[in-house]
DNA sequence: CCTGCTGCTGACATTCATGTAGATAGCACT
DNA sequence: AGTGCTATCTACATGAATGTCAGCAGCAGG
């Protein structure tokens, strides 16, 4: 390398440095965990120097919670959406639950959601009731259906679906490896969870 | 303090050394996660300097794999005895999985595992076929009193609650906040997942 | 072509955790 | 008491990661 070629530089707008940075980020995260976030790496995927990071996020805490933040934003959306779309008497109550999943298991989110949680300081976690109102939901319809049910029973399906999922993504590979099932068998498992819930709430698989 | 004051030592037998130096690095595991893991605070919980653990262990790292060793093998052995010690053709099915799960919940074993699967590095983990060595126990067992069903129904019935309660470990109060319900609806959860195991193996609940 | 704004950079500062080295002191055994 | 073993200590070395700083460079507007 000579010495007089220094680096040309690319210049973007604050906003899409942003992005960039968000989605290197996140990938890291996704791929090896929050504790092996580090900024250096971080900007030589991107092409930049990590003090670029600095300069746009204040420091590598307020990095991770943007992407969670990102990331949360992005499932409450479709949670809310689940939820929301379709009319009480139209959807069948474990359809909101299939979509909510399906939601959950996208882009890593289930994983991301974990890693959240791990590094969680006491203070700014969100605990915003989400499974709350997405089992309200599922509730009403049941209701609505299929006769009487105490709540919690309608909380309890949700919650045994949403922790199976996310302790899914979370051990991931290990917990197969350990089954000695055949590849494909995780996605039978998400059909067979739903199948679960629907007879229980449904009566119907 | 006085200068000519040098701290008395206590010198304990090197296997009296290590158990305590693991118990205590064991709770903090436990408390604030492994990546906040800190030579420095385990030796002062116990009072000794940090490079008496390692020269006891050698490396933080082998620490760690030493604590999470020692639980893993805890666990091992408890969810042999819940599989050989009763009969094929006296314990229920699901009587297994229920002693399975009390092992899997005492002394924060689900969440050590967790914590296991995500600071393994590749190579390390040792992914014997307990879950599934589990889910045979249970199956024989099924077939013997409840007629025919495919092994991999049964698997996914013991995944089904395996994963529930680590992630429930893992993920803990938020996930509770999130749900809105009272006090005791994680024991009552907990009761509600075996029942559903039962039922769906059993036919009774 | 100048000029202000700000994204970006290299070099440095700081902090903090792991790991090393040599000395010291408890304990068992003679 | 004397002696060897080693668990333990203090003090330091090393390295890695975040965060700071002052200046450089691209771009837009005059």
């Amino acid at each position: 390398m000579l010495p007089g070629a220094p680096k040309p530089r690319v210049r973007r707008t604050a906003a899409e440095a942003r992005v960039r940075i968000l989605d290197a980020a996140g990938a890291r995260l996704l791929a090896h965990g929050p504790a092996a976030l580090r900024l250096q790496e971080v900007a030589a995927d991107i092409g930049v120097s990590h003090p670029t990071i600095l300069h746009h996020f204040g420091s590598r805490e307020a990095l991770v919670r943007e992407v969670l933040n990102r990331e949360l934003s992005r499932l409450e959306e479709e949670l809310i959406a689940a939820v929301t779309t379709q009319p009480l008497d139209e959807a069948p109550p474990t359809e909101v639950l299939r979509r909510a999943m399906t939601a959950f298991t996208q882009s890593g989110s289930a994983r991301l959601f974990a890693f959240l949680a791990i590094e969680a300081t006491e203070g700014d976690a969100r605990s915003e009731p989400h499974l709350r109102r997405l089992a309200e939901a599922i509730h009403a319809r049941r209701l609505v259906r299929h006769g009487d049910a105490p709540f919690e029973d309608t909380m309890f399906v949700v919650l045994s679906v949403a922790l199976a999922v996310v302790a899914d993504a979370m051990l991931g590979g290990a917990v197969w490896d350990s089954t000695g099932l055949a590849k494909g068998a995780r996605q039978r498992f998400h059909d067979w969870l739903l199948g679960q819930a629907s007879l229980h709430i449904e009566g119907t698989p």
